[in-house]
DNA sequence: AAGAAACCTGATTCAGTTGTCATATTGTGA
DNA sequence: TCACAATATGACAACTGAATCAGGTTTCTT
């Protein structure tokens, strides 16, 4: 149920109208698999949403789950892109952690189904779960060891940073932007940055 | 499909044999939703890892979502129980939180199935999920809270902190304890305790 | 040992789902 | 405008898996 390389999408569209059909069905899985999850959603709850019929769904993809897979990698390259341009005017590491984690933030809240997608993603294909995860990692560990080269950073080991960090970010997302908004953004983001530059700790700096 | 108190489990076992049956589907059924998760895992899948008939299993519980939210249950008595324990002899709450990450490892990496099942509950009964880590959160609030009047933890918005902890663990937990054992947990807490004590930056302690 | 209560069985039912395919429609290049 | 390739349709065959229930078995009590 799950070899390989199995299903290659039945064929690209080769016209504009085709790539707009696929694109809306894309949208309306989106949505459908963020409203009712995964499981619950139907092929036909999709294709209704997206206005075509049931068949035409499969002109384009495979079944649902490649459909899932289409819709992790879109939001890999989505907030990658997002948290790149957010980034851009950091001075510093520690900068970059704050306008990093409100992009998250404002990312996940105006995308909840993207987000519920991903999350679900872990239990239909876990490969392509972890691929994410350890795509955005790679790139996060390279960015600390950057830091910590240029001294903006303490010396550590960055692989368990950076789950930790990812960690973190998953779950304020989960609670603050995604369940309730009972806290600004602001107020999450200053309550972490104090954690990075001080610690939990109210004496640290001496005996690790 | 989800009313509120729907389905009290039909009965209650009234004899040790029943006991012991509904143990044994229960324990059946953490394997199977471990291996195969949740929704590929069929109630005669459980059935047959348990030894009994479909029809048993509809003697002790309503059906498969009861029994998640009855391992759920458990998961959480069981973590409780486990950490507290393990953080006893803590001098402080920086060692608290060293010990408490190692003893969350070990346990999620002696009992996989168990945390899966957790993870997966977010998309079948969110509120069951919530209420997990709710009551998880308020717990370690009161810690929190408690050590900052001691002075062992600087003053801090501790709602957002403790999902901040939460999500760092879970992340750790799913890396380095049921993924993977690359690391040592020795490794995982030492570096996380870097950072609750000193934070990220090279230089803390001072403009906020 | 009889009777009763609890426990267990598993073939069957049934609601729901996916993926197919013969056919229809659209739009584009010659 | 005609041909034909791409696109779209939707009824339906084939399948899945949860839940049922009429009846059998075990255990306990007296």
């Amino acid at each position: 149920m799950s070899s390989a390389a199995k299903d290659i999408s039945p064929s690209a569209p080769k016209t504009a109208r085709g790539a707009r059909t696929r694109a809306r069905i894309l949208k309306a899985a989106e949505d459908t698999f963020g409203t009712l999850g995964y499981h619950r959603a139907g092929i036909s709850d999709i294709t209704r949403a997206a206005g075509v019929a049931q068949g035409t769904l499969y002109c384009y993809f495979s079944g649902k789950e490649e459909i899932l897979r289409e819709l992790v990698r879109d939001m890999g390259h989505k907030v990658r892109a997002h948290l790149a341009a957010s980034v851009i005017g950091a001075r510093d590491r520690l900068q970059a952690e704050e306008l990093g984690l409100r992009a998250f933030l404002e990312y996940v809240s105006a995308n909840p189904s993207l987000y519920r997608v991903l999350q679900e993603a872990q239990f239909v294909d876990e490969a392509i779960f972890r691929e994410y995860y350890e795509a955005f990692g790679r790139g996060y560990m390279r960015m600390l060891a950057d830091a910590t080269r240029k001294g903006e950073v303490r010396p550590g080991n960055d692989e368990i940073r950076v789950w930790a960090l990812m960690g973190l970010s998953n779950f304020l997302g989960l609670r603050f932007a995604l369940w309730d908004q009972d806290h600004s953004f602001d107020e999450v983001v200053t309550t972490i940055s104090d954690l990075f530059r001080n610690g939990l700790a109210l004496d640290g700096k001496e005996k690790a």
